[in-house]
DNA sequence: TTTT
DNA sequence: TTTT
């Protein structure tokens, strides 16, 4: 089966980084995709997609991109449900992350495009990083009980739910 | 801004044709999409994902695939929120196929592979219609009141929702 | 059958714009896309992706994008042949775009990301085009023979390449 | 940069399998993708697109599949060049698959699609493997000069091609 | 509420 | 014939 996306867009809001108990890194944010048509009543609407992307990649997003910020996503369609609070299922589609262009950086004045891929010697991020999200680069944020405990949502991910 | 859904996968349910109160045809279906990997259990996961369909290519998928048949989706991805009958709002993630692509036909012997474009004299669609939904195909089926009756959730879907 | 391609990259060189015989815009252009890996030798190469995009499109293109400038393209695969000078076949490959996206516009200090559709009032394009290329806007450019004059490849192209 | 393409089509003839000097296997393949749309004299067209995979799904494909059978294809354009016989540089533009979908299998009365990733116990490919590729299974058909004997064409192909 |  |  075949399942794959491809989004150009700005993130929505900062993107926020967290660790599973077993520490590893996982970012979740939403991409405002403007769509290329106008409604019925002449305005442009968008479409506000929840994405989520794990590990390396996930680092480096939250440590070098911000709140409206334009982005690439190459990933695919992910549903799951969960239980809500009213003990009905709620069931959620997003957009797992197979990596992430950063197509315009942080302080972006002029040129962006990096990669999110190997930013290893010589090849990018010579910027200095997110100071909030910058701790979690040495592991000391990891969650020691189950995950996204500030976050009322999707308290039941754990290390399940990583793709590979 | 850039948004673009490809998807391989079979129909969880036969479609579903209906027509909004100004005749124009959309049909609901869900592609089930086997994951390529196997989860922490050992297990293949699928992802559930749900599509919308307009005009033509609504009416021939109606007419012509039923659950399990293997199609292709080519589309975007769209949210949309509505407010629950809690008083809630409830956010929908579906896809908005531009076109669909049928890969195996429903009685499916051997070759599938039709076009849902332009289904004219001499392109395909020699097989008999699905019984049910054939009627649609006159507008006989027409909604005069709002829209989707039969359906609980999406009460608030008109005409606006048209995609072009 | 499916066919899609999505690429984000930078123009090699100025787009060109011509018209067929008939008046349809059609402009031809390079993208360049940096691979996400190194090679053996640790350079990081690229790929030079020839595409084509037809009509209004096409005219923005040439318009509003330069040398350098990142775009993004939404398109599918389409393969040609003619034969060369020298008797034999050349196969071309390249992608046809549907639609172009500007992700940095000329000048470009700051944001970018206008869309190639709908450049309609309140939605972009407030800039001033490219000069060289706004005479063709009025169709004076319009070649009155076959086509491509003086572009010495493809000049089997006719208006039996139009897409649709 | 985002270089992203997912095709639908059939083998154009049976796929072939090779093997580097080092022993990674390759196999070289043409998509033929029927356009969705006819042409001025109301034919439908279709582009014949090569492709290019590697390593496990190389041989998968390879031993699975034949001519004509529909497959499913998720990768990126490349381009590279060569110079020709008449020291004229030749540019080639492919697709290299980072997964292949059998969407019908060999013998395909009925339903197909089996997944091209992680064959593993228990996931497919009960049938029997093609008989003339299956010796390449153990790695006896390695070649141990440069690549591509008996092919006329890429025969500057060499382990540095190895996409990862 | 899920397909082979 | 190639972009940052």
């Amino acid at each position: 089966m075949l399942n794959r996306v491809v989004l150009v867009g700005r993130l929505t809001r900062d993107p926020e980084l967290r660790y599973t108990a077993s520490g590893v890194a996982v970012s979740n944010f939403t991409v405002a995709c403007n769509r290329p048509f106008t409604n019925q009543q002449g305005e442009r609407e968008a479409d506000f997609i929840n994405c989520v992307v794990w590990r390396r990649p996930a680092e480096n997003l939250a440590n070098y991109m911000k709140k409206g910020n334009l982005i690439g996503v190459d990933g695919r369609i992910q549903t799951r449900s969960y239980e809500g609070q009213d003990g009905k299922m709620v069931y959620v589609t997003e957009v797992v992350a197979d990596s992430v262009q950063f197509l315009e950086s942080r302080s972006s004045q002029g040129r962006g495009s990096q990669d999110a891929y190997s930013p290893s010697a010589g090849s990018g991020f010579q910027q200095q990083p997110n100071q909030n999200n910058q701790m979690n680069q040495n592991n000391q944020n990891r969650m020691d009980d189950n995950i996204f405990k500030d976050s009322g949502e999707p308290i039941d991910i754990s290390d399940d739910d990583l793709p590979f």
